[in-house]
DNA sequence: TTGAGTGCAAAGTGTTTGCATGATC
DNA sequence: GATCATGCAAACACTTTGCACTCAA
């Protein structure tokens, strides 16, 4: 899915669910789809400022707060310090393999997590609800440093 | 492992790295390892209490920061919002299947996980760190509502 | 004896809430 | 025009830091 089409779904969607369409909630989805990175709301913050200069960051909360609930968006959470978010581009439940140098996300899903869940449940009798996989590592431009910083 | 082991594997460690035994880290190891459950630093603050009255909570912050450096313990970000911790007691990677509802957590290993991890690699030229897998669900006591609350 | 460890209070960080104003539908 | 959304400031919750004192080695 490309970037502009994550956008647009994300739009979509929220005019869909009866939400308000306002310059604030646009520039925050425009802001999240124009990097393939993840980012704290403080950076988005500041990505938003660029586009939108007086959207305040507690706009940013919430609006995040929104678009995860709805599905749009997904929150990182590799560091329990600093959690960080997203726009989803797949739609179904998928995983990340984050570059810990200059964040670029890859999205994937995988069958074998499924399966792996199935049998812990079967194992322990547990009934799973979700679950959270991500990769931390880093990204080819950045092992070899052909990345700037 | 046992309970018990996990705790004195603990000290031990502690105390083969230099560190000092203090009644507070004494006092935090064992209320940690007296659970199955995953604590916030708050809940271990009040189990340790309970142990030695005095302990501040600094300190929790502190000896939780130590355990978790040496690999004694491991934190859990499945809620970003509240980060929670356990003693380690596989010593080697693992991962957590976590009970919503009262806590309790199994660990386990997967194989299937680093093979997926190397097939990951592979594909998108990462170089892998590392990863956080966390199955979040319910446990069959707590489903069937034999335990209380 | 001495430096690591602790407790307290204060500072720091990140996030949420109350409320009046403003904009969307 | 009614209601939802925003911005500001204040409140909040959690975590870390500075500093003097204590205690394990």
């Amino acid at each position: 899915m490309t970037a502009p089409a994550v956008q647009r779904r994300a739009l979509r969607v929220l005019r869909q669910r009866g939400y308000k369409m306002t310059p604030q909630r646009r520039a925050v989805v425009r802001a999240l789809s124009q990097t393939t990175s993840h980012l704290t709301p403080a950076q988005l913050h500041a990505a938003v400022r660029e586009i939108a200069p007086d959207v305040g960051l507690v706009t940013i909360y919430r609006t995040l707060r929104l678009l995860v609930e709805l599905g749009l968006a997904c929150e990182i959470s590799a560091d329990a310090r600093q959690p960080t978010y997203l726009l989803s581009r797949p739609a179904e439940h998928h995983h990340h393999l984050i570059c810990s140098k200059c964040g670029h996300v890859v999205d994937f899903t995988s069958e074998a997590i499924e399966r792996l869940g199935r049998r812990l449940a079967a194992e322990t009798g547990y009934t799973i609800q979700n679950h959270v996989l991500e990769f931390v590592g880093t990204c080819p431009l950045c092992r070899d440093g052909r990345r700037p910083r």
